[in-house]
DNA sequence: CGGGGGGTTGAGATGTCTCAAGGGGTGTGG
DNA sequence: CCACACCCCTTGAGACATCTCAACCCCCCG
């Protein structure tokens, strides 16, 4: 028996083709909601939007602003510290709460990294909408989908990657998708401003805060991007993809 | 026909059930598709029930047997070998192809671990089938909810665990999920027989084989478990999940 | 001015990987 | 029926990446 996982077929490119370089992102913005009069909240740098265990009332779409999520995991019962983890950033126009529609509470905590506004789409009032009109249903699912993808691949970057790759990849991601928040599409951003800390990266990508500092300053030492504190300037970006 | 999230139904009792202390899991059965005469496939051990990159026809419902599921991922563009990664493994009553839904094609490669069958469900069906019944459509959005916490926890895992910590939270999670497969609720599986090799849970692990083989053997010395190949018997539960 | 959070850098400890050898099983062909 | 090949698993020893602990700096804020 030979699972035989081929990589030059068609098939197996093209899903390639669409995951880019770099690592998650594929969040997508439920645009048929646009048209709908859903209310907005503002939450300050922070803050929580909401915390793990609390009722699922809604989902939120990210207007402006930047979160991360947080989960905590009990180590394994009892004893000393449990395990906690940044299990995503999330910046304009990419929506939150989705893990909690399975318990109805919500599996994590989101923090706001800065001053930031959401839509709030009540689940009670999504659903019937989404039995409504398919292409609204269809879009949640596709949503839904795509961060189970996320999810799967910022596993797979902890799972199979060494720490310089990880960083590398987070920047990628990161200027990407900053790129599709401001929806000037086509090229990407080359000038950062990480909202997050040194530990929040770590956390993320499954290395301690010094290891992530240490992988920054070498890329910057070679020349791959330029650093200032939070402020990153992707100056060689090839350099960053390949290795 | 309740068209809010309620914690109370089946659905949302299932999920939370099947989340417990150890690890992923939380695949949760599409139940309401019970009723509907949904055609089955029989694979192989060793075939794939679909590749990376194939469009996306179906989800699919283990009815017995095994899978895994293998992402791939390119070296970050060119050179040397891809990244590669189990993604999950699947058991009886869980649900495949979820991550596809939103690209329309597969983003892993399902490979049966032993011979399996699988209840066929075509999403051009089930789509309208969850605009009509608001049960269904939230059951879906369940099943889908669970997977983007399972893809979580792995990375949380991943990021955060050492390999004993790891490889336990493995046995304890395949087994409960061994024991609500088999339906035989309550207590759970002592006695296990994994269909997966070294080298496929230290993938899914994040390890590598030699490491998982290692860290059984000295979970064997410390009485924690029996051990006989892929026959596993869990002697001390607690000596596993504490630590 | 003092304190605290965030960041950088160094040096030693350590867990996991890598490389290597060897021991069963099982299927297949002589 | 044996022999061989192949896969899977186990175990060892050294290499190496990352973690841990620690010191120090900067900046902002009270």
């Amino acid at each position: 028996m030979e699972p035989s996982i081929d990589p030059a077929t068609p098939a197996g490119r093209a899903a390639r083709d669409g995951a880019h370089g770099a690592v998650p992102s594929l969040h997508v913005r439920l645009s048929d909601a646009d048209a709908i009069p859903f209310p907005t909240r503002t939450v300050e740098r922070g803050d929580a939007l909401y915390c793990a265990g609390e009722p699922l009332r809604s989902l939120y779409t990210v207007q402006s602003g930047c979160f991360k999520t947080v989960a905590t995991y009990p180590s394994t019962d009892d004893d000393s510290a449990p395990h906690t983890q940044v299990t995503g950033f999330h910046l304009a126009n990419e929506t939150l709460g989705l893990d909690g529609v399975c318990t109805s509470r919500h599996e994590s905590d989101a923090v706001a990294l800065e001053a930031s506004v959401v839509r709030i789409m009540p689940v009670g009032i999504l659903e019937p909408l989404c039995r409504e009109y398919a292409a609204m249903q269809h879009e949640l699912l596709a949503i839904m989908s795509a961060e189970i993808v996320r999810a799967s691949r910022l596993a797979l970057m902890l799972g199979t990657m060494p720490a310089r790759e990880r960083v590398a990849a987070f920047l990628l991601d990161f200027s990407e998708r900053l790129d599709a928040s401001t929806s000037s599409s086509g090229e990407r951003a080359t000038e950062l401003l990480l909202p997050m800390t040194r530990a929040d990266i770590g956390s993320y990508l499954g290395l301690e805060l010094e290891t992530v500092s240490r992988t920054l300053s070498k890329l910057q030492r070679e020349g791959a991007i330029g650093l200032n504190g939070r402020q990153v300037r992707i100056v060689d970006r090839t350099m960053l993809e390949h290795h």
